[in-house]
DNA sequence: ACGGCTGTAACAGAAAATGTTACGACAAGG
DNA sequence: CCTTGTCGTAACATTTTCTGTTACAGCCGT
């Protein structure tokens, strides 16, 4: 299983930016993330990159620069994360085309992207269904 | 995005046999399957080997050899084919540990199973509701 | 102007999926 | 019982993707 966690990781960086704004923490650097995240500082700002141009943290550059929500954390929604990442289709087609001269092979691809479109609506439905908010109660009680 | 077409060849495999038997031809050989598919004989072995020991296909050994479904395409869900090639998770979970000194660190791991849990419920729902027969009828209208 | 931090390119490394070759095991039919 | 055609599986090659790393230019408070 190859699953990536680019979902996991921006999820997390905005949990702690959550955190830190809850105890008065303006900024934090993506060097004080990726401490808590436990990798590479190029990597959250890569994946915080991702999260600003789709509006959900700001940065401020300079001097005493660092990342902060750009709203608040009921407001963020897992879907809106998964979106920015760049949401992965859990099931992935042939890889090579299939054989159009077989019945199969011509009309098997639309009838999975049925099928799958159906499973990617469901995988919205529960990611809108929860918030950053969520995330952080239940990070905190654990 | 690296999703994996495990599902997406068994289920072609499956419904080219569906086919086969509805007009009255016993069994396919793998190099059979793999023509339609499109892939290397090898391939379809191991993928219809999965399905074997999840009992979905019988195979026959030895001259005149080959695969044929173990059950009606009605009585074959999508779900079933999943569990059998070996779901995988659509999201995964950080690859190194994070750190445990940090809150966010200690507790979101057990917050991001619970919600990619219920994710993987919404999954094996939907995949639950299609049939082979359901994707062979879909397939003969495209 | 200085210093600290972001933004991004470029490359390295690792991991996983897929494709390929090869060969032993097996059973139907002569 | 021997031939023939096919499965089962190991071993390896190839491709792709994700992650990690280094490096450096750009930005902006102080």
């Amino acid at each position: 299983m190859a699953a990536n966690s680019r979902l996991t990781i921006a999820t997390h960086a905005l949990t702690w930016l959550a955190l830190a704004q809850r105890r008065g923490q303006e900024v934090l650097t993506s060097d004080q993330v990726a401490a808590s995240v436990n990798t590479n500082p190029v990597i959250i700002r890569r994946s915080l990159g991702d999260l600003r141009r789709a509006g959900l943290v700001e940065v401020r550059h300079g001097a005493g620069a660092g990342w902060s929500l750009a709203r608040a954390p009921e407001e963020i929604t897992l879907l809106q994360v998964y979106d920015a990442v760049g949401g992965e289709q859990p099931f992935g087609l042939h890889r090579t085309e299939p054989n159009l001269e077989c019945p199969v092979g011509r009309g098997i691809r639309p009838a999975l992207n049925q099928t799958y479109g159906r499973v990617e609506q469901a995988i919205r439905r529960e990611l809108a269904d929860t918030s950053i908010a969520d995330v952080l109660r239940e990070t905190l009680t654990n």
